[in-house]
DNA sequence: CTGTTAGCGCATTCAG
DNA sequence: CTGAATGCGCTAACAG
């Protein structure tokens, strides 16, 4: 499997020099050693210099996970994600801009996507690196948060309900509402929604802030203009198009989040509908992929990245055991209006109820 | 800095269940749970079973760190990345993409942005890493490739030239003369060009690029038409600025990276020129923001989410012993035209050498 | 000032 | 079939 490259002279584990080998190189012991890299007092001047020298040479670095078992502090701090997809990304720049100057790394971990296989994740990962790789973790999304915890971690946009667990997430009631009153605002009155998991509180917050907008609005709510699109793209679509195929179509449709919008563009598309000339589409989350769609999509924006970036100034102070000012914010969200909206052909003031 | 919270029966690393406690609750040792943990043989089901229910009750997980140390194989691939920006992330999803169905999971680990501070980031954060918490590592944009590792080891889109390392990149030569001979075509020649950082190789093949274009289609350098953009907002808009104050500007410029393409549009916006009627640019990379920029600039476009992928591919096959069929695979660039540019205002086969 | 000792959590011999 | 002993690489007491 390896080839013999070179003298394997006191080499263990793979390539890796260790401090044993920088201690039998210097001549000294491996606690020295330590000492010096850790800069701690008790080591002569002329021996620190000569030590420093080999770690140098040898072009020594501490293991982290050796380290990590040591000590109950390790200055690293864990993003655990399902997967690395455009949300879970944006979360870590925002953690990164976050993280700057606090004298901490930060190490995202994922599952490999693997997600569905077991639902508690967050709970399996959490323990695999909480008090040993890092001291304090932000969990992206998880579907659960009753992790019975008592390590600093911090959930982004839980898809469950409030708990003991600190949380930030967006406002996900006014953001649906705000995308529907943009319809309406622009006279559609026949909204139909593909909504999300109905497992998950985003998607049943967003569900009611179409229906409160609606009432709002004193627009009555058809229950057959709901279909369930669960958040993704297969079943998204297939909403979408028996919502547009039905026998008295919606001129409008607000999706739960943009991945389903942009299954519906493509079944609006299929049916030879045009958008937003026959149909408005609105989503939710502002992927950068909706930017980039055809057409460019109107979509009710969550501050990701500054999402990540509070969750992690949240957890740097939980570390350092301060009292959270506020355990469950919730960001506003913002429409941000591209191409996919327009006015319908045929206003709500110019013969209702004709067909197409 | 930490209150009682709770008894602290049995209780070491914060709160942590231990195999330690796992077996002191079942009431074997600790080698019989790592048995059961394992699935080796030699344990009776009944004793299996039994452990495997405490295991469960407490819901105990192996640290990763811990197995680790111990065991030379980790199952866990590191991506490291100097910070999560738009380029690294996209890298990111890529990966994830090739680690499903391996069995490998995924870490990536940031140095937090502090990149500057030294430069040898990559060979440190290898040492931190490799052969402990690593089985292998993608190595992202590193300015050194030289990092002598014996250990399975990629590098993306490394800013040196080729080394020893297996590397994945895009034809950055080939996509600077796609971007330059696209405003060729359209008719401009008098072509600017902010130019990337010296010291990597992208940025001398993406000028060459450039150069090879012009001569190709018989237009002379003009080396004032050459402006250090440093791959850099700040750096990047200066040299903007610079060439389009020049007695004679140029109609288009060719931006080394979308960073200073954007930086590019500001200038221009400041001195009053509209893009593309007055100028023309083209960018380099194709980031999201490439898109979202007034006007979305026309951009080369490196495959970065398939250059993640295939960097796993080849860490993988490395892992397993395998030979690569190519260490230094260069993928193809593309052009995506979008609204920054257009034909100028002054064809070069009408009045060439007037000044506007 | 330096080296010896012990142990972090776990997996693997090797005895019993 | 089970448990005691050993060590992965490192740090922190403690002795010398």
């Amino acid at each position: 499997m390896s080839q013999e490259v070179g003298p394997r002279v006191q080499r263990t584990t793979g390539n890796r020099v260790t401090m044993q080998q920088v201690a039998a190189e210097a001549g000294v012991s491996v606690s020295t050693v330590s000492k010096v890299i850790n800069g701690r007092y008790g080591v002569a001047s002329e021996t620190f210099e000569h030590v420093t020298e080999v770690i140098n040479r040898l072009g020594y670095e501490a293991s982290l996970v050796a380290r990590s078992l040591r000590n109950s502090r390790t200055n690293v701090i864990g993003v655990l994600v399902a997967d690395f997809e455009p949300f879970s990304t944006e979360v870590l720049k925002g953690a990164a801009d976050a993280i700057r100057g606090t004298g901490y790394e930060l190490v995202a971990y994922s599952a490999g996507g693997r997600v569905d296989e077991h639902v508690g994740w967050e709970r399996r990962y959490l323990s695999r690196v909480m008090g040993t790789l890092v001291d304090g973790a932000v969990l992206v999304t998880p579907t659960v948060t009753d992790v019975q915890y008592d390590g600093p971690v911090v959930a982004v946009d839980p898809h469950t309900g409030p708990s003991r667990l600190p949380t930030v997430a967006a406002d996900n009631l006014q953001g649906a509402r705000l995308g529907v009153e943009h319809l309406l605002e622009l006279g559609h009155t026949r909204i139909g929604m593909v909504t999300g998991r109905p497992d998950l509180i985003s998607a049943q917050l967003r569900e009611r802030g179409y229906r409160e907008a609606l009432a709002m609005a004193g627009v009555p709510v058809d229950e057959a203009l709901l279909e369930r699109g669960a958040y993704e793209t297969d079943l998204g679509k297939a909403a979408a198009r028996a919502l547009l195929m039905l026998p008295e179509p919606p001129t409008a449709i607000f999706a739960a989040n943009d991945l389903t919008a942009l299954a519906t563009l493509e079944a609006a598309a299929e049916l030879g509908l045009d958008v937003p000339g026959d149909l408005s589409v609105v989503g939710f989350d502002n992927i950068p992929e909706s930017a980039l769609a055809h057409p460019p999509i109107t979509t009710v924006q969550q501050p990701i990245r500054r999402m990540g970036h509070d969750a992690i100034a949240m957890l740097v102070a939980l570390i350092a055991g301060d009292e959270l000012a506020e355990t469950h914010p919730i960001l506003d969200t913002t429409l941000v209006v591209r191409r996919s909206t327009a006015p319908p052909r045929t206003p709500r003031d110019t013969a209702p109820g004709g067909t197409r």
